[in-house]
Order: structure tokens, then C-alpha cells, then sequence
DNA sequence: CTTTCATATACGTCAATGCGAATATATTCC
DNA sequence: GGAATATATTCGCATTGACGTATATGAAAG
């Protein structure tokens, strides 16, 4: 590895922000963990692509899941390296003015408190709020 | 352009952030106008591939170009898209925190002061510093 | 232990990108 | 106008990534 690659940890991070999927996704987890379950009924995008996206977040350090039972739950990793986790942090700030990331959260908070109404949420678990770091 | 499309400038702008060269090139621009001859030089690649990359921020909409008689002087254009004007500011401030990024402004700085030094930057014109905005 | 449900991965294809090498364009100088 | 200089673009090739479709894995339920 040449010398400067070595710091370009922001070249991996950047890339996975550089797709519209994964912004929506990162959107999503701003603050809470999610199941995978509403990521394809939120977005309304096939389960196979979805799940692809979050794996490609997974390897970029952006992401972190967790089992429980069937269900998997993503929720956002800060990443280690200082500077990317405040990019990430910009990033986050810049979804939020978004109308269409606020639209995406607004349907978020209606399948978490109605998830009754979605066919393939009736037994999904529901969001948790994760504690402000 | 489906609803979600339209407002993922920001996708555009990760896209162009996500290449070490480009990164190198932004840093070095972080306040001042650069000669292309200077990118060559620092970075020691290749004209063709410094003058792609210079194209590729210039259609992300990152860099302005201005013509100098022979010469061609870049500097960084923050965007009209106010997110993205904040992502970048993010991104530029975390550079600097990268040794790499430090030693690349320190070697510009060293090549404005003597220039004849430089076989290739002989009569090359000098970086100018940018108001800050 | 088979079925079912939730999720992940593999495969084939297509578009985008990066690069070196060669070439084109634009400007100045003579 | 022709040579020289600075920069941009083109070409061919290799890599990467995105997507749909199909299939595999893993856990739970019967």
C-alpha cells in the first residue's frame, strides 16, 4: 500500500454515501435501530437490494447488525476513524433537510406505530430508539 | 426522475468525493487557485489522469476553471446546493487532519516559493490565494 | 425434520469509472 | 504559418458496482 492510501479510509466512506439506496438507509437509522423488514417497506425496493446495500455498509464500517431471532436490526456505527465519523455526522445533518428523507421518516413513524397495516410487517419487531452518544 | 431522485445532488457530490486523487487535488485547492502544472508536479501522476480528474469535480460541480493564456487555474466552487456546500466544508476541514493531505500542501507551498526548481515549473504562475468567502 | 419466514448471497448483465498511451486542442512565440 | 508548451480528450482495457432473478442460509414453528 503507497504511502498515502493508507489515510483514505474517507475514500470508502465516500463511496458508500454515493448512492441514493444507502442515504435513505443511513436516513432511516439516524437515531434508532431498524429491521430490515421495513427498509423494503419503506422504500419500497426489493428485498435482495436492500439487503445487498446494507451488507456494502456493513464492509464500509458505516453500519453494525444484530440478530435477534429471524430478524435482523442495522443501526448506524460511528465510524472509528475521527474524521469520517464527522462527515458522516455532516451527512446525517444534510439528510434531514430533505424533503424526501423527511417523507421517508414520516413513513417510518407510521409503520412503527401501525405496522398492523403493512401485510408483511404484522410481526415485525418494532424500531428502538438508540441512546444519543 | 422518480420523486427520491431530484433532491440526491448530494450523491453526485460523494461520488466525485469518493477518489484519493480528487481528494488530493480538493485539499490542495482548500483556499487558493492552482496551476494545473502544480497538480502534476506534486502529485507526481500523470497529466492525462490529473486533467480527468480535474474534469470530473468540474461536471460534479466542485471546481471552477479559469483560462490563463496557456495555463489553466482551478479553485474550489462551493455548491449552490446548501447540504452539499456543508458536506464539502466538512470534508475539507477533515483533510486537513490527514499528514498525507499536510505533506502535499507542504510540498505546493515549497514549489510556489521556488518554482525554478522544478524543471516542469519553470515559468508557471503562482498559486494565489482566495478570499475567504 | 420439514416447512415457513426473514435475510443473505451467487450469477449474469450492463453501465460507470480508472488508467496508460496516444492524440487533439488551444495558446503563445518566432 | 509552424514549432513549442499546457491542457484536454479519445481509445482500449480492466475493475467495480448496481440490478433482477434465482437460490442459499438461518431461525422458528409445527
Amino acid at each position: 500500500m503507497d504511502r498515502a492510501a493508507k489515510s483514505f479510509n474517507l475514500v470508502r466512506v465516500f463511496a458508500a454515501l454515493a448512492d441514493p439506496t444507502r442515504l435513505r438507509l443511513l436516513n432511516l437509522m439516524n437515531g434508532r435501530e431498524v429491521c430490515v423488514c421495513y427498509f423494503v417497506e419503506i422504500l419500497k425496493q426489493s428485498q435482495p437490494k436492500i439487503s445487498r446495500h446494507l451488507a456494502y455498509l456493513r464492509n464500509a464500517g458505516l453500519v453494525d447488525a444484530r440478530r435477534d431471532g429471524k430478524w435482523m436490526h442495522y443501526s448506524i456505527e460511528r465510524p472509528q476513524h475521527r474524521e469520517a465519523a464527522k462527515v458522516l455526522d455532516a451527512t446525517l445533518e444534510s439528510l434531514k433537510a430533505d424533503p424526501a428523507m423527511q417523507a421517508d421518516l414520516t413513513r417510518l413513524d407510521k409503520a412503527c406505530c401501525s405496522p398492523q397495516n403493512f401485510v408483511t410487517l404484522q410481526s415485525a419487531p418494532l424500531p428502538a430508539q438508540l441512546p444519543t452518544k
